[in-house]
DNA sequence: GTCTATAAAAAGATAGAC
DNA sequence: GTCTATCTTTTTATAGAC
């Protein structure tokens, strides 16, 4: 989890901010990140206007202003928090080794957590990138591209490896996204399913779909 | 695929608008739909003013509300094109008939085929369906929840004749559905791959990955 | 640090001329 | 059938008092 002091929640537009700001001022910040997915979620990041934000947090626009830039930066924050969230489940991957079955495994298990944790943040995440403009949506698409690529190459690993079928590891990653990603819509905190409960039956099903077993 | 005059295409505002209007006119409205389709999956439904979708229609405001009764039932008619095609394909799949393996890959090759034809209007479909309301988000998702249940009930008879290992019902559908309707992002016509050798690959995986052989 | 007031632009929709 | 002009509301954002 990353938490609000942590650098990487920097990273975008506050990060060249210039002046460095309270962690007082940091920790609300954090805050209204997270109620603003909240409602953006809910109602769609157009669809909201600002009163309707500053309603939400408890906030006049002066005051709400006061610790964002503009409500695309705050667009840009939930986007971030989601892939710093991402990418460091896939770092643990990475480096916890194993065959690529378990690297799989583990995958899907961090990434079916992440969504189950914050489902707002992923639900804009998934519904709003195409609001991202210029340098914010260029960043976007090439860390979400990253991602990918660190799930293909599992596949690639364990096609060398015979571990898995000659499948198209490209179209292969994209139906293991598919699958995964897909559970935004229903996957929430205190449902039927807990994230561990869905991420075993998938990987299950997804690696007895490329097992090199019975070729 | 659904004809400009095909009743179904009326189901929703115009079935119950009153008088009915020439077929020049239906064919000028159907026109409309799917150039604000693009639109709307390139910009945004609510990020979509007015004023563009006059210029990408080449029409004055005067002119386009003679044709639509408000922006949303715009985006309501756009939603009824796609679950039109796709409860269509659902249908010849059923009427078909065939072991739940061959119903389920049916399904696949239908469904993309729907994704792959119309990839401006499925993208508004799965991505600006919370900008419904009322009568026309319960319609949306009376007819959503049906389309699942096919795929469900297709899983459950392939479980139930031990074709199928035994696997949530609900939960498999699930992971159908995303792994196939994630490809809106990607699956275009002119692409690397079309509907057909996307639908294969996927199919093979899928089945193997829930199939009872080997248990 | 938070407020109210305000600005300037754009939204969805309608009226009425042609 | 299509246009232009207009209405009303709402938008994002800023200014300046406190």
């Amino acid at each position: 989890m990353t938490p609000a002091g942590d650098p990487a929640a920097l990273r975008q537009d506050e990060a060249t901010a210039g002046p460095h700001r309270s962690p007082k001022w940091q920790a609300r910040r954090q805050a209204i990140i997270g109620t603003s997915a909240r409602v953006f979620a809910q109602r769609g990041y157009h669809a909201t206007g600002l009163t309707e934000l500053c309603a939400a947090n408890g906030l006049g626009k002066g005051a709400l202003y006061h610790y964002i830039r503009s409500k695309e930066e705050l667009l840009a924050a939930i986007h971030d928090r989601v892939m710093d969230e991402v990418m460091a489940g896939a770092d643990r991957v990475a480096a916890a080794g194993g065959s690529p079955s378990a690297q799989l495994t583990m995958l899907g298990d961090e990434l079916l957590d992440v969504i189950h944790r914050y489902p707002h943040h992923v639900w804009v995440f998934l519904h709003e990138f195409p609001a991202l403009t210029g340098e914010r949506a260029e960043q976007f698409r090439v860390r979400r591209r990253e991602y990918e690529q660190r799930v293909e190459d599992v596949l690639r690993a364990g096609i060398d490896a015979g571990d898995f079928r000659d499948v198209d590891a490209r179209l292969t990653a994209l139906a293991w996204l598919g699958m995964h990603n897909y559970t935004y819509l229903w996957l929430r905190p205190g449902g039927r399913l807990s994230a561990r409960n869905v991420a075993k039956p998938f990987a299950d099903l997804f690696l007895r779909g490329i097992s090199a077993d019975g070729e």
